[in-house]
RNA sequence: UGUCCCGUUGUGUAAUGGUAGCACAGAAGAUUUUGGUUCUUUUAGUCAGGGUUCGAAUCCUUGCGGGACAACCA
């Protein structure tokens, strides 16, 4: 396949927050300065709403000359792990972006975070309480209704300060203890009733090991990061614009009696993006992982990143989807139909045409002689005339598709059938003469004449005949096993149903594995990822298990079938 | 029965008080040694009412609809 690059840095399409930050720009903010960031949490591998982040937030550093970092929030060693960094940092890279300097993690800010726990401490905006989980969210009140403060909120600063220290220093169990910000229990806005700052958890963490026991909630740790880092633009998805009072009101306290306090990051929320067909929460995915339901993380049904990467796409087409989906402020679900269109797209231009026949049935040319065997030249892209051409085997056995013959064919079948003709694609027109059937009815050959006068290039070979067929020399051909992939779920939104679980609607036919597929003989040495459009059926792409010895293709998507269309009405 | 956010063809996204456009999907046709590609053509939209204005998708207002928020998750 071609190696060629597609520069798609200057297709990019402008949206609601280029446009609040041209206007900061304008105002002289920052000091004309741009800094964005992606901060995941290494809890889970990134999916296709991630990419649309991601795309976003590299998006912008380039369109501003500036950069962006890759932050993880790491704030939680519970669920976090060193294969989710791995993995992060190898999906940000494939899609093509490189962050500003090495990678940077939450808890390189924990001894800043604490510092700043006490200095909120002695202005009394921060307490250690003792509280139970149950016991606070019962006191936490609703959306409609004000809480109620806690009986430790009023404790001197004296007690707190040591508090929290023996906190830091172990002398208590997880859960025994937190440390709350001291703001508003009646407040509307629910994350400004006394949030928690730090609980403690005695767990090894993946950088800071040992070190600590108390752990700074996301809340907590989220904007001051931010600032930390001098990112001047904070994007983010729209259910954080709850949160963004309270990280104003962290800066405030913290800022608050600095002489000069450096500038602090706007936040700019956006819609995540939802896909229909498929799921897109990391706890979803990862139940599909775990339950079994699919391979892995990189089951190329997941919406992953590493998922659709063994699937078949490319960088180019998911930078090109996060383009065409937009960035805007209102809730959608985009038809999977267009990120198929995005993986065509591009496939198309870069991919080898080469035969392979799914679901063979013999061919025999009945007038052709037994030992011949000639080569045919083929072109190797249409699309790409810089592919050249390659030869291919034929003779006087082939394969061809199965679907492409039809004992009784329907009048606007444009295949084999008794007595039609077609084009054998670079190769000679044929008729079918005859069929053999075996004791079940199934066609076991197909018996065709050949006209001479007809090989590819020959002046007779212009002639018209309704279809062209692909085919590979039954005496040449290689196997391979190919997984062909529908929807994992058969419902629009899996997740959109509040009383039936999502696993309801999985697809018991979303994974079809074929091992008795025929490729012509060019196929021996792929290897795994490369890209092909397979001859009227679609773009396929070596598996990442696949070897030499038993090769195995994964079908990216199918090329536009108008006949399949037609034959369904 | 709180606060906040959001309603533009089927789906997504533009129009920054001045011609409602683009893409995907759908339909019809042309071309084609892939029923692919390419190229034409085409269907279809401002949630509703009221107001401001010469002029409203855009501003105001009321209603309707959708979403977010009550984890020692992020």
């Amino acid at each position: 396949m071609s190696t060629e690059l597609i520069d798609d840095s200057h297709e990019s399409k402008s949206n609601f927050i280029h446009n609040e930050i041209d206007n900061d720009l304008a105002q002289g903010k920052n000091g004309g300065k741009v800094l964005t960031r992606f901060p995941p949490e290494p809890n889970g591998y990134l999916h296709i709403g991630h990419a649309k982040s991601i795309c976003l937030n590299f998006g912008i550093a380039q369109k501003f000359n500036a950069a962006c970092n890759l932050r993880f929030d790491d704030t939680n060693p519970v669920k976090e792990d060193v294969e989710y960094v791995d993995s992060i940092e190898a999906d940000v890279r494939w899609l093509g972006f490189n962050w500003a300097d090495e990678p940077k993690y939450a808890s390189d800010y924990f001894d800043q975070l604490y510092e700043w726990a006490v200095k909120l401490i002695k202005k009394g905006k921060a307490y250690v309480c003792e509280l139970t989980a149950e016991e606070i969210a019962a006191q936490k009140g609703t959306p409609t209704e004000a809480g109620k403060e806690s009986p430790y909120r009023n404790r001197s600063v004296e007690e707190n300060l040591d508090l929290f220290e023996r906190m830091k220093n172990g002398e208590f169990k997880d859960g025994e203890k937190i440390l709350r910000a001291k703001i508003d229990m009646a407040s509307p806005n629910m994350h400004m009733r006394d949030p928690i700052m730090y609980r403690i958890i005695h767990k090894h963490h993946h950088r800071t090991g040992d070190k600590w026991c108390i752990y700074p909630m996301y809340d907590y740790t989220h904007g001051q990061s931010d600032f930390i880092e001098g990112i001047t633009h904070s994007i983010c998805t729209l259910e954080f614009e709850v949160h963004r009072p309270l990280y104003n009101w962290f800066l405030d306290q913290i800022l608050e009696g600095e002489p000069t306090p450096a500038a602090r990051p706007r936040q700019i929320e956006f819609a995540r993006l939802n896909l229909n067909y498929t799921v897109m929460s990391k706890r979803r995915l990862l139940e599909l992982v775990q339950k079994n339901i699919v391979d892995a993380w990189d089951d190329p049904r997941m919406p992953t990143i590493s998922g659709l990467r063994r699937r078949g796409y490319t960088p180019e087409s998911i930078r090109m989807f996060a383009d065409k989906v937009g960035v805007a402020r209102r809730d959608n679900v985009i038809d999977v139909a267009l990120l198929e269109y995005c993986i065509r797209e591009d496939l198309n231009k870069r991919t080898m045409r080469v035969n392979a026949v799914l679901d063979p049935v013999k061919l025999i040319i009945t007038n052709y002689p037994d030992d011949q065997v000639e080569m045919m030249e083929t072109i190797n892209n249409p699309e790409d005339e810089s592919m050249g051409s390659r030869t291919l085997p034929f003779c006087k056995e082939l394969f061809i598709e199965r679907d492409d013959f039809m004992e009784e064919p329907p009048k606007k079948f444009f295949r084999l059938g008794p007595g039609l003709e077609v084009r054998l694609k670079s190769a000679y027109i044929i008729k079918c003469e005859s069929f053999v059937k075996d004791a079940n009815g199934n066609i076991t050959e197909i018996h065709c004449t050949y006209d001479p006068e007809t090989r590819s290039g020959m002046p007779q070979s212009e002639r018209k005949v309704k279809g062209t067929l692909h085919w590979v020399s039954a005496r040449h051909c290689i196997d391979a096993e190919v997984r062909l992939y529908d929807r994992l779920f058969m419902d629009a939104e899996p997740d959109g149903h509040k009383d039936v679980d999502f696993k309801e609607f999985i697809n018991p036919d979303s994974l079809k594995v074929l091992s008795n597929c025929k490729l012509e003989p060019c196929m021996k040495d792929v290897k795994p990822l490369d890209k092909f459009q397979f001859q009227r059926l679609g773009y396929f792409c070596v598996d990442t298990h696949s070897s030499p010895e038993k090769l195995i293709f994964n079908k990216t998507v199918g090329l536009k079938d108008s006949w399949a269309k037609a034959a369904a009405k």
